[in-house]
Parts: structure tokens; sequence; C-alpha cells
RNA sequence: CGGGGCGUAGCGCAGUCUGGUAGCGCGCACGGUUCGGGACCGUGAAGUCGAAGGUUCAAAUCCUUUCGCCCCGACCA
């Protein structure tokens, strides 16, 4: 393509809105535009970069045999009722009326027409397995739009269901999908890391994401060193630093309005790891006390995943429930039976926690002895702690979701119906999985992870084009500068000509933002030499070569690795 | 949804406190000189000052309401 004729809008200086770098630089190498909050543009750049991911996701899901369907956007509302997800997702979805009055959404994500489509033409066992996929646009109305292109509520995404006779089939199709995953993701030029994770509100048993790291990232991973253990923090194990032991004989001690861990561990003069922080809240089915070591942090997610929803009991309500005033609470010496929640790191040793009494803990507690809890891992990992399974320390590094699999199991396939006849002609559900790339959070990702201070760096497999030519003025020059792009278009080789009539440090700036790999400089001064020059845009590297060695530079490509 | 910030020309900003009818840099158009890392000179176009209502002789500026965008948190299928 011609610059001149192509929409590339650069721009000098970031508008102020965008912090993200990847936000900032895509704006400003022309690649897309802001409509509205989480709503993006796709400039010709910008499309082609997506398109190239697209073709890459498109391979690799037929490599693995997976079909490619299309499904709509606009749904009607039967299915997700019929799975419950109508109502238990919230503002979330966007939902509108048709004429006659029938409710309908926008499809955040695809289970439920996947599945219904699956419960009408999946009949017998010896149709199994599918997988089916679909690159689509999905509609959520995001709370909170951020970071440029990372999180909208508009996106498109890479989508795949598959559909199993048995579970054991469900772990082939999961494996199938988690080996095109890493295919994917490397050939993109991607680094990345795959991490276990929440199944959140999607269902089923066991689920992994994909993960970029990323200071940008809004996800926060922990990391062994030594094993390779890694896991999303909502899910990751952590052994923390042993806490020191000091055997106190049972017994009060007077702590006027100390309340807070760090308040009371000053005034003792003790380590917050001596105390037993305890949390009271309040869930469906009443309330629960939640005990983490004080110098731990609770994680909401884990205890949302025992206890179901819940939120932080109020101050009157603790001093209703336990008959003492928050800061006091403590799981010894409870005046009523209450449902009591401990981390298993409090399995050992003796601490201090509050007294059920105002103004006084309790010295000399014995988890198991003085109180009888269920165990359940309910802290926050985090960097430093013991590896869960070979105790090394873990690191945490911050890293943006790319993708994720699920398996999901009869989730779906249940409540609409989708079953199957075995050999003995009984009707089972299908097992379920599903599997999704956000093609635009890769192309974020990359930018985050590739580039410096004068623009992108794209990696060969994704670049909007395989090279720029730039012509420095003159009249030679721009002869042998379109000779060459002739070649490269008649050569499969998608070159960027810059034809414009700009100085060439314009042309140099705009080729850096860019960030297209390969350039092709050619100049009045190399002419008279009989070379061009090849820069590199990754190390900067320059150099002035025959245009025929040139062309090989051009020509070649990096074998997938 | 809670907290904070910002809306003035395409982009970056000043002007708002202390009311007097809008300015700078970049970009854009035209002419000229330039031409290897965002040139220079000259001329010019471009703004309902986010919107509505109010106060006032007079509002970008003061008051009220409202919309939008960004950031932190909550949420995130």
């Amino acid at each position: 393509m011609r610059f001149r004729e192509t929409l590339i809008p650069t721009l000098r200086e970031a508008p102020a809105d965008a912090v993200a770098e990847s936000h900032k630089l895509l704006l400003r190498a022309g690649y897309v535009r802001q409509l509205a909050a989480g709503l993006y543009i796709y400039l010709p750049l910008g499309w082609k970069v997506l398109g190239k991911i697209n073709r890459i996701l498109r391979e690799e899901m037929d490599a693995i045999g997976a079909q490619e369907v299309s499904m709509p956007i606009l749904q009607p509302a039967e299915p997700w009722q019929q799975t419950g997800r109508w109502q238990a997702i919230k503002e979330e979805m966007f939902r509108l009326k048709d004429r006659t009055g029938r409710d309908m959404c926008l499809g955040m994500t695809h289970e439920e027409i996947m599945t219904w489509l699956a419960a009408r033409e999946i009949r017998s066992y010896r149709q199994l397995p599918q997988m089916w996929y679909q690159i689509q646009t999905k509609l959520r109305d995001e709370a909170r739009p951020k970071s440029g292109i990372l999180r909208t509520r508009e996106f498109l995404m890479k989508d795949s269901y598959s559909f199993d006779a048995t579970h054991e089939g469900l772990l082939r199709s999961y494996k199938l999908h988690e080996g095109a995953y890493h295919r994917i993701f490397r050939r993109c030029g991607l680094e990345f890391r795959q991490v276990e994770s929440d199944t959140g509100m999607m269902g089923g048993a066991v689920a992994h994401e994909f993960m970029a790291p990323s200071p940008a990232g809004e996800d926060e991973i922990l990391v062994c060193p030594s094993c390779g253990y890694t896991a999303n923090v909502e899910v990751a194990g952590s052994v923390p630093p042993a806490a020191e032991l000091i055997e106190d004989a049972p017994g009060e001690v007077h702590t006027p309005d100390k309340r807070t861990v760090e308040e009371v561990s000053s005034f003792l003069k003790r380590k917050p790891s001596g105390f037993i922080k305890s949390i009271l809240v309040i869930t469906d089915k009443g309330p629960v006390l939640a005990l983490v070591r004080g110098d731990q942090q609770m994680h909401e997610k884990k205890l949302m995943k025992l206890a179901g929803p819940f939120r932080p009991a109020t101050k009157p309500e603790v001093q209703e429930i336990l008959g003492v005033e928050a800061g006091f609470i403590g799981p010894a010496g409870l005046n009523k039976e209450l449902r009591i929640i401990a981390d298993p790191v409090l399995q050992t040793g003796v601490y201090v926690t509050g007294a059920n009494k105002k103004d006084y803990h309790k010295k000399g507690v014995r988890p198991g002895t003085d109180f009888r809890p269920e165990w359940h891992d309910i802290h926050t990992a985090s960097a430093g702690d013991g590896c869960p399974k070979c105790s090394a320390a873990l690191a945490a590094e911050k890293a943006i979701e790319i993708g994720n699999i699920f398996q999901l199991g009869t989730k779906y396939s249940a409540p609409l119906g989708a079953n199957y006849l075995d050999e003995n002609g009984k009707e089972i559900p299908l097992v379920m999985g599903s599997y999704g790339i956000g093609p635009a959070r890769i192309a974020a990702a990359l930018v985050e992870q590739n580039h410096d201070k004068n623009g992108i760096i794209w990696p060969e497999s994704v670049a909007p084009f395989d090279v720029e030519i730039i012509p420095l003025a003159s009249g030679k020059a721009t002869e042998a500068a379109e000779e060459f792009y002739a070649r490269c278009r008649s050569n499969g080789i998608d070159a960027l000509m810059d034809d414009r009539d700009e100085r060439p440090g314009v042309k140099f700036k705009d080729a850096d933002l860019i960030g297209i790999p390969k350039h092709v400089i050619i100049g009045e001064k190399g002419l008279k030499e009989g070379v061009f020059e090849f820069k590199d845009r990754l190390t900067g590297q320059v150099e002035k070569l025959p245009p025929e060695d040139v062309w090989e530079k051009v020509k070649w490509r990096k074998p997938i690795s």
C-alpha cells in the first residue's frame, strides 16, 4: 500500500486521556481511534494487525479439527433463561426488546447459543466429538472500560466449544485446545504463561488462563521459579513464612482502644504474624467468621467459593451477632455456634486474638484446641511465600489475560437439553468445554511487551506490513523505490511505500512509531555507492547493502519456532 | 456503584481564583526557501469555551442542573 493513499493518522503527541503504553502508541501510530468509553474504531493498520492475528487463530483452530461457524450477536432471552444466566448476570448484559416486546440481549459469550445448536443437531455418540468456533463480536456493558483496547465494551473474541460423549473426551478436547493456544501465542510472538485459574461464573471444575506478563495487566499471577507452578492469585496456594512461636500461657490482656492487628501488635510489641485476624462476613446463609494470620490478607474470591456471596458485617451487626464491639472479636469463647473458616497456616502455633470482650485480647490461643474451625485456604498468596508444590519462594507479576479454557461439563448441556444417545440408546448430556482468546488483547499485550521510546516493534507474524520502503526525496531514489515496491508486490511481500512528500526526519519518526519490523531506506547517497539501507526496527541496526542483498533480507521470514 | 480528576480549534495546553466578548505550540491550507532523524519565513482557515437553565449591562470565568471522558477501588461469564 501507498502511505499517501492510506489512512495512517500519526500523532506527535498522545491524547491526554491515554495512560497505558499500548493505548498511547496505538493512538499515536494511527492504529485506532476511540468512539466512546470502551468503543474503538480500528483504522487500516489496526485492522490489518487483527486480521493477521485472526489468521493465525483460524489456522491453529482448523489444525485441531475445529470448525468455523458464525453465531448471531443479537440473541433471544430464552436460552439464557434456561441456563439461569439471564438472572445471574446483572448489568453487564446489554438487554433490549424487539418490536413485539420479546426480551433479547446482545451476546457477551456464546455458550447458550452454541449449546442450543448442539441440542438440535447432535443426536448420536457417532457424531461426537465436535468442536465449533467463531471469531465474533461480543458485547459487555463493562463497569469500567479501561486501558485503551485492553478492556472494552465491544470486542472481538475467538470462542470455541467442544462437545464430547464423556469426561475423558472433554479432557482430550481440552488438551487439544491447550496445545493450539500455546502454538497461537508463540506464533504471535507473545511472552505468555499458562496459569491455574478460577472458573468464575462459567462454572465447571477446571480452568486455565493464558497470561501475558505486563505491568499494564489487571491480573496478578504467582510463579514458582523452581518447579514452574503458576497460578492466578485468585486460586494460588502458598505457604506463608513461618511465624515466630511465642508460647504464652492462656489469659487475657488489656488492650484499650486497640482494634486492628496493626494497633494491637504495636501495642503489645509482637509481630502481626502472632495474631489471628478475625473477619465477620454475612452470607446468604448467615454470618461466617473467617480467620487468617495477622500478617496475611484474606482473599475474597477464595472465601466466596466456600461460603457463597458475602459482604463484610457492619459494626452494629458485629455487636448484635457476637455481642461485642468490632475489633475485639475472636474465634475462641464465642457466645454462639458460628461457622468458622480458618486458613491452614493457623493449624500450628499459638496466637493472640480478640477476647470477645471490649478492650481485651486473649493470649495463648491454640487453633484446633480452643476452637474448631473448617480449614480452607483463604489467604492471598504473595511474593516471597513458599510454593505449595516445592516450597521455593514464589514471585508475583502483573499480567494481561489473553485467553482462557474451561472444562464446563454439563452445566449448559443439561438445562438446554443438549443430549445424545449412547451405544445403549440412553440419553446423556453432552460434556462441554469452552475456550476463548481476545485478538485485541493479544495486539495490546504485544505492544506493551514490544516497544521502545520511539514506538511499536511488531513481531513479523502480526505486523501490519512485512516491510516499509522509505525513499528520501529525489527523482532517482523514488524511481529505485518504486521498482523495489513493484518487486515486493509481485512476490507477495506486503510493503508500505512511504511515497509522501515529507522530509526524511518525518518519515523516519513515523516508521519507528508504526513499528513495521523491516525498513528499506533508499536515498541519493546510498544510490551513488550502489546500496540500499536495511534497518532492523528491533535492534535499530542499519546495514548498507547492494539492492539484491536487501531483497534477500526482505524476503527472508523467521521460521515459526 | 463509591472516591478523585478533567471537558476551551484535529492534538497538547494557557485563560476560570479576581466577569469586559478567546489565545499559544503542534497539525492543516496557500506561497517561497529547504531536504538523511518530527525544517524555516510569510499568509490564512478553523473554536455553539461539553450541554441546559440562572445571576449580571456583560459569563469560558459566578450559581444550579445535566452529559461525557480518564484514573483508583468494587465488579469482570
